[in-house]
DNA sequence: GTAGGGTTAG
């Protein structure tokens, strides 16, 4: 007879969810630790710290809340600070700001203090978003509660680095200074990263003399990496390995991330046979070479096309245990494409997941520009849908340039299925749309007639524009393509206005096309564009036509621009309204009225 | 697991 089946512990649960690798597995666990429903499971503070690190790291943010919301009412303990850090740190990753202030705002009803950690972690999170200026809010905030430490002012430091503002990250440096907090080696590896990254090699070199002489600071490895890394590029290896060998006598330790930029500058210099060399020093140090070491090997090979080299390394790789990373992947991705080896570079990216590595968006990038490089064009179309899908977004200059090509070869069909994919994405800047426009010129002035037609019959005494447009579609778009009526209708409060209805246009994207027409011809002019209110405008359309505004515009929350968006082309500001009919219908403009 | 370095694309 089988046994009725017990409930676990909440110390095995703890143990289970510590094996369990798949995220979603152990978030089911979690929730279900015993078969008696009825039965309320004493969950330890471990499982919550554990599930939630799971879920964090795996970006499932809805489910991480649900076990936050439970881990709100537990009473039995409270929880410790880190585990609000990590959350805040998982945020940070993953571009969320606004969540990451919200969990750090509510660690008090968790019935735990915030200190100058949690504050910290903020900052930095906020970093990693790029926003500066709520880092800014933060730190004028923490100051009025807390002293800020030596750690939230190297948060600071090394904004100013990323920010390419080394001015300000010395202002930071003094400011600390000024407020009795002293400079640890952090706050020097930092700003010495950032001098070396500037090309400040003499300024580097210096304020390593000031942390050993002025500040009884001694250099670690993070500082001299930076070091040995900035002279790499300037191409003096014979000092950056005498750095190197002072690390040896002044015993400092020797990582792989010294290694690595060695090995990287070498194969760059041509010396790939010194490599060796190095692996043995590595060997001697007792420094393992880990996938960025490796990594670099692979990159030197598949510069020089030697893709055999660089797969022996891979499996090198694997005999010694060293996952190959997404980097690894990407490195011979990109060899592959350089040298046109489409086939073989899409075949290695389709292997990814089964060597249970997945793409990131470098994967995409580089196999989209490759490929685009290579006029591989129905290719790179189905990349950069799946790209879009996940949220990716391909640089701007590769954009370009597949719709430049598009164009050139008259491919209207292939263009409009990356138009449409890139608009799925937001992705269509003012740029994209000037190439693209005057491709569409003839086709558009087609349907615009088309359109008009119909529309004007709704229009007492209107005269058909259609019928006296010149039958050959001239490719610029002038006044004189208009009846004095139509101009009258056209003509706003000094500005241009334009009534369409969608339903009488096939496409939201040639609707779209339509207004940025509109805008790049006359760029001294409003246009808006008017939705008619029988005819339903499917949300896809919708997303379309808001696409086509250029990056960055985003719809106003003032009563008088509400349900518009702005929009700015050539330095002027345009007006449109997202077409949701019941809002769109209220802004018809009335003679006399309006702005 | 509060903060800094090393390998890839553009």
């Amino acid at each position: 007879m089988a046994k009725p089946s017990k409930s676990i512990s909440p110390f095995r649960l703890a143990s289970l969810l510590r094996l369990q690798k798949d995220p979603n597995l152990a978030l089911h666990l979690f929730l279900n630790p015993n078969p008696n429903p009825n039965k309320p499971f004493r969950y330890s503070l471990l499982s919550y710290d554990l599930i939630i690190t799971k879920l964090g790291r795996a970006k499932m943010f809805d489910e991480m809340d649900q076990i936050l919301q439970q881990l709100k009412t537990e009473t039995r303990f409270n929880p410790d600070e880190i585990i609000f850090c990590n959350i805040i740190t998982f945020y940070g990753r993953a571009r969320l700001p606004d969540r990451a202030l919200r969990i750090f705002n509510q660690i008090p009803s968790f019935r735990c203090q915030r200190t100058i950690k949690s504050f910290n972690t903020l900052l930095n999170a906020l970093l990693s978003c790029r926003e500066f200026g709520k880092m800014r809010e933060v730190f004028v905030g923490l100051d009025r509660c807390v002293a800020p430490d030596a750690c939230s002012y190297n948060v600071l430091i090394r904004a100013g680095c990323l920010m390419n503002d080394l001015g300000s990250a010395r202002e930071v440096f003094d400011e600390m200074q000024k407020r009795g907090v002293r400079p640890d080696a952090v706050t020097f590896g930092t700003l010495i990263s950032g001098l070396c990254a500037g090309g400040k090699l003499d300024e580097a070199f210096k304020l390593k003399e000031d942390m050993e002489r002025g500040f009884r600071v001694r250099p670690d490895g993070f500082v001299y990496a930076s070091l040995i890394k900035g002279l790499c590029k300037v191409n003096d290896l014979s000092l950056a390995f005498k750095l190197k060998d002072e690390m040896l006598e002044r015993r400092v330790e020797l990582d792989s991330a010294v290694f690595s930029t060695l090995i990287s500058a070498l194969f760059k210099a041509g010396r790939k046979g010194d490599v060796v060399g190095v692996l043995k020093e590595m060997k001697e140090n007792g420094c393992k070479p880990d996938a960025v070491t490796y990594n670099a090997m692979i990159y030197g090979y598949c510069q020089e096309k030697d893709f055999n080299s660089a797969f022996g390394v891979l499996s090198e790789m694997e005999k010694r245990r060293c996952k190959p990373d997404v980097v690894c992947y990407n490195v011979i991705i990109g060899g592959f494409c350089r040298v046109g080896k489409f086939r073989e570079a899409t075949e290695l990216f389709e292997d990814m997941p089964r060597r249970k590595c997945a793409p990131d968006v470098v994967t995409y990038r580089t196999l989209f520009s490759g490929l685009c490089d290579g006029m591989q064009f129905q290719d790179a179309a189905l990349i950069l849908d799946e790209m879009v899908f996940k949220d990716y977004s391909p640089s701007a200059a590769s954009i370009v340039k597949f719709v430049d090509e598009l164009c050139q070869a008259g491919n209207l069909k292939l263009l409009l299925t990356i138009l449409n994919s890139l608009a799925k994405g937001n992705l269509i800047d003012s740029v994209t749309w000037r190439r693209v426009i005057p491709m569409f010129q003839q086709l558009l002035i087609f349907k615009f007639r088309h359109s008009v037609k119909v529309d004007l019959t709704l229009h007492k005494g209107a005269p058909k524009m259609a019928e006296q447009l010149p039958s050959s579609a001239s490719s610029s778009w002038t006044e004189s393509d208009f009846t004095p009526f139509d101009m009258k209708l056209l003509r706003g409060y000094g500005g241009f206005w334009m009534a369409a209805y969608t339903g009488r246009l096939r496409t939201a994207v040639s609707l779209a096309f339509f207004v940025l027409l509109i805008c790049c011809k006359s760029p001294s002019s409003e246009a808006r564009v008017l939705l008619s209110k029988e005819k339903e405008v499917p949300s896809m359309e919708d997303s379309l036509i808001l696409s086509a505004l250029p990056k960055g515009t985003t719809p106003r929350s003032s009563p008088s621009h509400k349900g518009h968006a702005m929009a700015t082309i050539n330095e002027r500001l345009y007006v449109l309204p997202i077409p949701h009919a019941d809002r769109v219908l209220s802004s018809v403009p009335s003679p006399g009225g309006g702005h």
